[in-house]
DNA sequence: TCTGGGGTCCTAGGACCC
DNA sequence: TCTGGGGTCCTAGGACCC
């Protein structure tokens, strides 16, 4: 019985360096959008105290004092490099679950015959660091959650191979004696403060308390935990994770939108995006939610919140529909004499895109199906942008302040990196 | 001046049914 | 005058994750 979760070590800090060889011990991190907030951090950022989702302009100026490197986001690169990873995982196990963009669960029972997970583990460590420059740490345990046990303990034992593996109940004992309550998987500020309460302050606390007992004062989450810690696979690997439930596109914006003839082409762009995602998808939403906000830390000036969700009568993956629900959604809530720092829309009830579901109140023999048309747009699309609908602003994707992006070193043929 | 984005799952409570 | 009990389905919101 073993699972191993491998995980990028301060994932785009990591890939800013690959291509940087310069910034090697040179302390980085890398920014949000709108260069709001530190979201990675390289080890040496860590050291210097930078915490993780902290203001850039809270630090900024102590942080590049001291030598550090920084970097705006560029999801296009480090996506790029994630499938990189995963595709040579892919390649060492027969079933893998890709749990974040730097995070992957491999399934080892079938492996665990013949191999030694220890080794086998550290020759795909070394593999991945040659073929990709991306360092990773590998946790190998009975459980998911041991598994991410395992991984802390690389960074609190300081183990130079990087990778760790919990078989025996007392290494798993002693580890979890060893971790707080709020670094357990699926354990996050609020139920930190319950446990506390109750006098549970560390993993160890946690898992010899009876199940039962958990499930009748917390929740069946926090049983499952509990019985994952003691070693009882409660959360398997889920190979077949793609459908998903819900699309989301929002985005703050670098600078406040006051007027509602500014707004209405930004949230077009967002409909675009997310009808995109989800023909991607190869799904149908027949719910379209826009939502718009003022910011929450501008506690001198007016507050508003507004939402609104619009059922469509027959599913559709079809921009123009999402455009018009988008907009339908977006007027009712606008209210001016606010200061609008973000919007965002969220497409939901999804059905599948082979299945036709007609309305009750329409001819079913209206000639709707208007697929190959957006397939062609998509197409035309897939790279860059170049057939936009009317409602979009084409000059400006969202108001976004953003100026320190690295090059697209692997996914643009202008953008690779020049040796010289 | 400046504070991310995209997801999942669970639960309580309301609406509705017989 | 007197107003049940048991069930399902749906939704909004909370908590958590990376």
């Amino acid at each position: 019985m073993a699972l191993a979760l491998v995980d990028c070590d301060s994932f785009y800090a990591s890939c800013e360096r690959v291509f940087r060889p310069d910034l090697k011990n040179i302390p980085i991190v890398v920014l949000s959008n709108n260069d709001g907030c530190v979201i990675a951090r390289s080890a040496e950022a860590k050291k210097l105290g930078i915490g993780m989702g902290v203001p850039w302009f809270k630090v900024k100026k102590s942080f590049l004092a001291q030598g550090g490197a920084v970097f705006s986001s560029n999801f296009t690169f480090y996506g790029d490099m994630s499938s990189r990873v995963m595709n040579i995982l892919e390649g060492f196990v027969p079933r893998i679950e890709i749990y974040s963009i730097d995070e992957a669960f491999l399934d080892l029972d079938t492996l665990e015959q013949n191999y030694n997970l220890y080794d086998f583990s550290c020759h795909m460590r070394g593999l991945i660091k040659q073929w990709t420059g991306v360092p990773v740490r590998v946790g190998i345990a009975p459980t998911k959650t041991l598994t991410k046990i395992a991984i802390n303990e690389v960074k609190r034992l300081n183990i130079p191979t990087k990778v760790h593996r919990l078989s025996t109940q007392n290494e798993i004992r002693h580890a979890l004696a060893n971790t707080p309550v709020n670094e357990v998987w699926g354990v996050g500020r609020k139920l930190t403060e319950h446990l506390n309460r109750a006098k549970i302050v560390n993993a160890l606390q946690l898992a010899d308390v009876d199940p039962q007992r958990i499930k009748r004062h917390f929740s069946i989450v926090l049983e499952r935990t509990v019985r994952e810690l003691r070693g009882q696979r409660c959360l398997n690997i889920e190979d077949n994770m793609s459908a998903k439930k819900q699309i989301v596109v929002s985005r703050s914006f670098g600078t406040r939108v006051i007027n509602l003839e500014i707004l209405k082409p930004i949230v077009s762009n967002f409909a675009t995006r997310a009808s995109e995602k989800l023909r991607n998808e190869r799904q149908k939403c027949s719910q379209v939610s826009v939502f718009i906000r003022t910011s929450p830390f501008s506690d001198h000036k007016p507050q508003y919140s507004g939402h609104k969700t619009i059922e469509l009568s027959t599913p559709t993956n079809d921009t123009r529909d999402i455009l018009r629900a988008a907009k339908q959604a977006l007027i009712p809530i606008f209210k001016s004499g606010y200061d609008y720092a973000k919007a965002g829309i969220l497409l939901g009830r999804f059905s599948s895109e082979s299945s036709k579901q007609y309305s009750l109140f329409k001819d079913p023999n209206e000639p709707k199906d208007n697929a190959k048309f957006m397939e062609y747009i998509d197409c035309l699309n897939n790279h860059e942008t170049q057939i936009y609908f009317a409602s979009q602003n084409t000059t400006q994707w969202s108001p976004m302040k953003q100026n320190m992006t690295s090059p697209r070193y692997t996914t643009n043929w202008y953008e690779l990196p020049i040796t010289n």
